[in-house]
DNA sequence: GCTATACATTTGTATATACAACTATTGTAT
DNA sequence: ATACAATAGTTGTATATACAAATGTATAGC
């Protein structure tokens, strides 16, 4: 990826401005990688998200905050994300008996199937786009991440 | 940043996985302090960016496949962020006269003005965000991105 | 028990973005 | 000259997201 070609620029940009920049021209090319990897499950990047989340309950139901929590991407309407989950068949939602004000979401047997197809297209991706690194290299660049 | 205390989770994630979120998470957050950075003075990321790309044409006009070309984040509508933009008197529209389809953009006086305290603005974020980093990271950081 | 406060989620609304259809202008082939 | 295709931008519409206000429930102090 060259930065300078992408965004058509000949002048030679400020390291700092360029790293920025740079992040932002990889994160979107991954998300774009993503959201084509999953259109035919017909669900977002943070649909998925979800969903892995439930699925890492081990069964126990999640309520709101706590998805929100743990989303990597936040969003302020974690309601009606879920909400196009359970149009979909793949979660459902009842009232948490012990205090009616949370709710309680599972994953749904249809869910963790569909979700298993999900995780083969996922893992292609990530593959696919990370197919110039070695594992050293992918440990090297974590670490550099964690200074921000 | 910790990857697993983020998104709250305390199993190990799998490294190619980890660093896809490691760098949405980044993102994450450079997207926040722009944004937040930018709001005094009223643009978005990207508008900010498109009056950068006006003032690099150093009195040329742009039009708007031009700057959709250079836009660090395409987005599918250039034209009404330029709107905003005229909305704001950053910018100004006049029909180009050798092709009337084209439409040429320029950057108004009071544009560059406000682009010239936003920078100081940036600097600063750019500066805080990268505080950790020595110009050899900042280095070997670009070397990987350029491996996506 | 009653009121105030905190909590968890939902709803309303404004703005942003994606995508497709449309308009206007120019270029090209007959 | 006319018809057809290509180009540049605009508009319509559906969906997504951000932010604030509203709803319903639980807890604490008096």
């Amino acid at each position: 990826m060259n930065v300078e070609q992408i965004i058509k620029t000949e002048k030679q940009l400020p390291l700092e401005g360029r790293t920025l920049i740079h992040i932002s021209l990889v994160q979107n090319k991954i998300n774009e990688v993503m959201i084509n990897s999953l259109k035919p499950h017909d669900v977002s990047p943070q649909q998925f998200n979800v969903l892995r989340i439930l699925r890492g309950q081990k069964g126990n139901p999640a309520n709101l905050s706590t998805l929100n929590e743990r989303m990597v991407t936040k969003m302020s309407n974690t309601t009606r994300l879920v909400d196009k989950l359970i149009t979909k068949g793949f979660v459902n939602r009842t009232v948490c008996e012990s205090n009616r004000r949370k709710i309680e979401i599972n994953i749904t047997p249809e869910g963790l199937e569909a979700l298993s197809e999900m995780d083969v297209a996922i893992k292609a991706a990530e593959k696919e786009l990370l197919k110039n690194f070695t594992n050293e290299d992918l440990v090297l660049l974590n670490n550099f991440l964690d200074k921000f």
